[in-house]
DNA sequence: AGCACGCCGACT
DNA sequence: GTCGGCGTGCTC
């Protein structure tokens, strides 16, 4: 130890030898080279730098530690990280020495290490970036605590003579998986991959709470994971979500599970951390950064709800979890498992092509009916159709009913009253709202809506329709009076509701699980929801409405009140493997993702012409087309005043690695000249963009 | 980022 | 001759 640090505790006797199983990690053993990766954003410093292993830390030093390194000067200190040792350096200049260790605990396991270069590289990024995802900041007081109490359960275990794993005897408490989830657990084990269509409507644990029947397999097969001797990441998409799992574990006696997830704090993340580090098999679950966990003896990496968005990392180099899992399960031989009510277009792909097999067996799905399309739009005068109300009502008399909405709020958009379809902008497609009763005006450009005539039938009378879910709360208050009305949406979180009659309105996303299940599922505002311009507004319909329809219990039923076409249908008919499949096929046909790949180049347009130059010329590249440039608009968020431009990069995933290594190298290359450039800048003016790179945007070809 | 190195124009 | 402008490139 460089500093210290432990001194203060009374097993630092016993910390000298390796008494932690998480402090044993490769030591130097006599080589002189240490190969550092810095801790930096800076992409021209994306590579391993040398530096001479001093004599007074070459007992401490760890591969995986975090060190204080000269940089620049000897003044001058950087972070990094140990990867690995050397007996001599390729580097021509004298080697700096690393200046201090700044914790015992090798905090970057190899496989880690391995995991974020790679995927790094796949998306055009820093390791450095991902290892800020994948690693919490120190906690001192957690660190020390954690090693205190390692230390003497090793040595109250070597006391009892006892083997190693004995320590998990307890998980004999366990309750034993079923059948079905011991396979799919030894199948995981075995490397394969799996992609699974879960059960719906909630089920009730031995502790009394109510879960999804998902949360119940995904447990289920986790535990079955740990008790073949290897540890399971499950990523869950929010903290409810992982609520539900971590009861469901717990419900099953489950031991060693670690939680990861936003809402910690630090020291929590960095205990949380700790415990996945130990070498010992553990469940981990969390949010999209678990699938970077330290976990010994990976078995299989779980993830619920791809589809889910937040899944996706908002931060550079933007990977999704859905990918980094599927490197890693690459890299590690660990098993993958794919779940969910509604599956993604990505995963379907998976499965066409061979690399993730289908479970076969036909979930439980909930009774869908599809209100009569022959109904006016405005033959009912509330919220809701008189079928829907009565559906409502019906549900009302034994428990609650749940009412899924397309947005939060007051906002009222119009309708066609003859055919029903969205009223859109004559002058710029945009949704036409209802200012004040009567004055009807686009909400996007403000042109009013005066004489107005619906593109699809011709028809002249617009009906206001689709409320937010404040406004539609008020009405049902009038609708239905005497049951209570229930908001939850982004503003008023609710993660359960009891079995009580009640009707609970929700935004997508936002609904709550309730105890028993909903007697019934009434979904509005397809239309609307259909209507968003985005690539995946059918994909993204499909997975709301499936997982509000889950939310219903065994014998209760979904309502789609309104809406039609193929999205609607496929939902109606339960038949989404077949809408997503010819998805697909249009997605090939187009070349949009994730039949191809996407990268975005944007910045100044001579950097971005440079950074596609460097994709070499066009005959060497098959496989992969640039759309533009084009300008960026000066109201994007990233133009911020300066002029941008930017271009499209799509390509087959077989040449993923060549365009990532090219285009990172244009990255680099501009990295290294900014400074100059900036200095040439007379002063006053924008300070210039950095070249950016996007791989795989979901967003890209959305308006 | 920040700093050294090096290659052209103006000066003692 | 040499001082110092700033473009260029490196950082173990």
């Amino acid at each position: 130890m460089s500093s210290g640090e432990l001194s203060d505790i009374p097993e630092a006797a016993e910390l000298a030898a390796p008494a932690c199983s998480c402090l044993d990690a490769e030591a130097p053993n006599g080589r002189a080279v240490a190969e550092v990766l810095l801790d930096s954003a800076l992409p021209q410093l994306d590579h391993l730098f040398d530096y001479a292993v001093p004599e007074e830390l070459a007992t401490d030093l760890r591969v995986g530690q975090r060190v204080r390194v000269p940089f620049r000067n000897q003044q001058r200190k950087a972070f990094g990280y140990v990867i690995g040792f050397t007996a001599s350096s390729s580097f021509g200049g004298e080697l700096s020495p690393i200046a201090d260790i700044v914790s015992p605990v090798p905090q970057l396991t190899p496989e880690v290490w391995h995991l974020a270069r790679a995927v790094a590289d796949r998306a055009g990024g820093s390791a450095g970036d991902i290892l800020r995802l994948a690693i919490p900041g120190r906690q001192v007081r957690v660190e020390k605590q954690h090693l205190a109490a390692v230390a003497t359960a090793n040595t109250a275990s070597a006391a009892d003579t006892a083997t190693p794993s004995s320590g998990e005897a307890a998980e004999g408490h366990a309750e034993l998986p079923d059948a079905d989830s011991a396979e799919i657990a030894d199948r995981l084990v075995a490397g394969e991959r799996l992609a699974l269509t879960a059960t719906h409507s909630p089920e009730r644990l031995a502790t009394g709470e109510w879960v999804g029947a998902w949360a119940i397999r995904l447990a289920r097969v986790a535990i079955a994971v740990k008790q073949a001797g290897r540890s399971a990441i499950v990523v869950l998409p929010d903290y409810r979500d992982q609520d539900q799992l971590q009861s469901a574990l717990a419900a099953f006696g489950a031991e060693s599970v670690v939680r990861v997830d936003a809402r910690q704090s630090n020291a929590e993340r960095y205990g949380s951390f700790l415990r996945a580090l130990d070498r010992e098999p553990r469940i981990i679950i969390g949010n999209r950064s678990a699938v970077y966990a330290p976990a010994y003896e990976l078995g299989a990496i779980l993830m619920w709800d791809d589809g889910d968005p937040v899944l996706a990392e908002p931060l550079a180099p933007y990977v999704h979890a859905r990918d980094a899992a599927l490197v890693r399960a690459e890299q590690s031989g660990a098993g993958l498992f794919f779940a969910a009510h509604a599956r993604s277009a990505e995963v379907e792909r998976l499965s066409l092509i061979g690399y993730v097999h289908d479970q076969v067996n036909p979930p439980r799905r909930t009774r869908v009916i599809h209100a009569d399309q022959s109904i006016a739009p405005d033959a009912f005068a509330g919220r809701v159709p008189d079928f829907a109300a009565k559906t409502i009502r019906e549900g009302l008399r034994t428990g609650p009913v749940l009412v899924q909405v397309a947005t939060p709020g007051y906002a009222p958009v119009s309708v066609c009253g003859d055919c029903g379809d969205l009223a859109r902008c004559t002058a710029c497609g945009g949704p036409i709202g209802f200012r004040t009763a009567g004055t009807a005006a686009c909400r996007w450009c403000g042109q009013h809506a005066g004489g107005w005539a619906c593109a699809g039938c011709g028809g002249n009378r617009l009906v206001e329709r689709g409320m937010g879910s404040a406004r539609t709360v008020e009405q049902f208050e009038r609708q239905f009076r005497g049951f209570r009305v229930l908001l939850a949406d982004g503003d008023n979180p609710r993660e359960r509701v009891d079995a009580r009659p009640a009707i609970v309105v929700a935004t997508r996303g936002a609904e709550p699980l309730a105890a028993g299940g909903y007697r019934a599922v009434v979904l509005l505002d397809a239309e609307r929801l259909l209507s968003l311009e985005n690539l995946r507004a059918g994909e993204d319909c499909l997975r709301w409405w499936e997982n509000a329809a889950a939310l219903a219990a065994p014998d209760g039923v979904c309502l789609m009140a309104s809406g039609g076409g193929p999205v609607v249908q496929a939902f109606v008919t339960g038949r989404l493997d077949e809408w997503l499949h010819s998805e697909l096929r249009d997605r090939q046909a187009l070349r949009y993702p994730p039949a191809v790949r996407v990268a975005s180049v944007t910045g100044g347009s001579a950097q971005v012409d440079r950074a596609l130059a460097a994709l070499g010329s066009p005959d060497t590249l098959a496989g992969v087309e640039v759309l533009g440039p084009t300008p960026v608009a000066a109201s994007d968020p990233a133009a911020r005043g300066a002029k941008l431009v930017r271009a499209i990069v799509r390509f087959e995933y077989g040449r993923g690695n060549d365009v990532a290594k090219r285009l990172r190298g244009a990255l680099v290359a501009d990295a290294a000249g900014a400074s100059s450039r900036q200095k040439g800048r007379a002063p006053g003016r924008a300070v210039p963009e950095a070249l950016r790179l996007r791989f795989d945007d979901r967003g890209v070809f959305d308006g």
